[in-house]
DNA sequence: CTACATGCAAAGAGTTTGCATCCGC
DNA sequence: GCGGATGCAAACTCTTTGCATGTAG
């Protein structure tokens, strides 16, 4: 899935903010991630094509872009954000804690857990990014035969 | 509820650990969390009782009680550990985005939704402490009143 | 008495901020 | 040219580590 730059450009523009290489650059290297990418990962794919960008551009241009809500963080735990390309569809993410894999879940099976906190405690949850750890259905019957 | 602290001294000693001063200060600050407490908070009310204890031991201590099972640690994002007396029933975290309040939620709630992604995607998810990021009653009404 | 635990200080990682300079519009 | 964006360096938070000293068993 490409990012669009001239769209964003534009987007950017249409909203009075400037459109400048680096966040060009940033934007590509969240967008080479695929999925997820960290800020060490933004920043070494950028320092690789323009060596002289700052992390604190890094930092800065991330929180730009999730304001802008053209990039969504998630906190994956272990204290490791990460951030991806946001979507036409909300998304979460299953990831195999032992082979690393990441599928996708539909916002549609999180929201009824969702609705229930909200009925049930009053508290608005309201991520547009969930990732939850487990074991993929290879690694899952992996560890069952190892068990025996 | 109790830490009981006669039971973890004798089980640190039958494992060969020593049962000190800070280690009892450190546990009793996790107990009167009631819920769950961040290593600062922890430093906070062990230093009220005792002021010479250090951040180091505080942060060693944590491990080791986790390393033990005395204590389990919960990555409630944001970068913020949260540590709790093992041994409730397993629950899982509402944080406020707004002022960072954190609640529960029972693992009942949260265990339809890891039935659901088992049988529609095989996934097992075994997460035994999920953070949720939203916003509790009292901000979300603060919200729609600035709103308007 | 001995090994484990602690205090201290310093180093780390990861992130944020103040300020002068730069450059997109 | 103006004001937002960037680079730089420094600060900041949270956590970890090496080493000498202290103390539980």
């Amino acid at each position: 899935m490409s990012h669009q730059r001239w769209d964003y450009a534009a987007l950017m523009r249409e909203r009075g903010f400037r459109v400048t290489p680096q966040r060009q650059l940033i934007l590509d290297a969240i967008c080479e991630g695929g999925g997820h990418t960290t800020p060490e990962e933004v920043y070494e794919r950028v320092r690789a094509k323009s060596p002289a960008v700052n992390r604190a551009t890094i930092y800065r241009t991330l929180d730009f872009l999730c304001e802008l809500r053209l990039v969504v963080a998630a906190d994956v735990g272990n204290r490791r954000m990460v951030y991806e390309i946001a979507g036409d569809t909300p998304h979460h993410h299953l990831v195999c804690r032992t082979c690393g894999k990441v599928e996708q879940i539909s916002h549609e099976t999180v929201k009824a857990l969702f609705a229930k906190i909200e009925r049930e405690q009053e508290f608005t949850v309201d991520m547009d990014h969930l990732a939850l750890f487990g074991l993929c259905p290879k690694c899952r019957r992996a560890e069952l035969r190892g068990k025996r």
